[in-house]
DNA sequence: ATTGCTTCCTGAGCGC
DNA sequence: TGCGCTCAGGAAGCAA
């Protein structure tokens, strides 16, 4: 499940293979998969830069048209497909020079958008901060945090407030951050949104350094593997490195893991 | 305004 | 071998 690492990584390769390609077709394998809201043929499309915003991945272009591509859940960009056809692939996005961009997603949850330029800000309207910034300081922790009765990690996974974490990482960094995910917001005090934008930044830069975590259905294009699986403290562990039995819950309907002793700060 | 549940979807893993 | 069940979860939509 690609979250900000993962999708800062795949662009990161993208770029490789996308240097000053121009789209010459798009082709729609599963209905759905294409949410076409220009109003003219954008084609043929120069791509000019990709960058990331929260967990989207942005092509934009030296016409009024970019596109967007979210991979959800399973999504995967592959350029290389190898001898064997692939199951579920949703879209290709075909070059100028032949090749071309498979858009491959199990569970079909990933989308592909097409818009004007003139509505990109009201395509990303809703999406809350870049964890890396210098505004999501404490200071703002505590501000969406305020007089909230859901518990912080359900808040810090709120794409509106603070795009780009997913349910790996928030337990990473609540784990770091020494809090207790079930804290509420209006709980959490200055010192812990200290620790909270601290781990946050930690996190996810070893995590970027490490090309992404892979557990199941992430890849990085070209279905290769990242490695901060290998650093991970909580998520999807059983035993704590202090010696405790890691507790597993359900918040938001997603698997919640947390060490019941390193993580309460009323303990010791 | 806030919160929490349901929905979308399919493959993996498990018990029998 | 295969059936039925549960689980994984990002984000929209909806109900309370």
């Amino acid at each position: 499940m690609p979250e900000l690492p993962e999708v800062q990584t795949i662009i990161d390769e993208l770029k490789i293979h996308i240097q000053g390609r121009t789209i010459v077709h798009i082709e729609e394998y599963r209905k759905g998969t294409i949410q076409d809201s220009t109003d003219a043929d954008f084609l043929p499309f120069r791509i000019k830069e990709v960058f990331r915003r929260g967990k989207y991945i942005v092509f934009d272009s030296d016409s009024e048209f970019m596109m967007i591509i979210h991979l959800r859940m399973t999504g995967k960009l592959i350029f290389n497909e190898g001898e064997r056809k692939l199951d579920h692939v949703r879209a290709e996005v075909f070059f100028e020079n032949g090749n071309s961009m498979l858009f491959h997603d199990v569970r079909t949850f990933g989308k592909i958008y097409l818009i004007n330029r003139r509505s990109y800000d009201q395509f990303f309207s809703k999406l809350g901060l870049e964890p890396l910034c210098e505004e999501c300081n404490p200071s703002y922790l505590l501000k969406i945090f305020k007089g909230k009765t859901a518990p912080v990690k359900n808040i810090l996974l709120q794409q509106e407030l603070i795009a780009g974490l997913g349910n790996i990482y928030v337990n990473e960094i609540l784990f770091r951050a020494k809090v207790l995910p079930t804290i509420a917001g209006k709980d959490i005090t200055k010192e812990q949104s200290r620790r909270i934008v601290e781990s946050m930044r930690v996190i996810l830069k070893s995590a970027i350094e490490n090309n992404g975590t892979t557990i199941s259905d992430y890849r990085r294009v070209d279905n290769k593997t990242g490695n901060f699986q290998n650093f991970l403290r909580v998520y999807q562990k059983k035993e704590c490195s202090c010696g405790a039995d890691i507790v597993r819950i359900k918040q938001a309907g997603r698997s919640t893991f947390y060490c019941p002793e390193c993580q309460n700060d009323k303990k010791k």
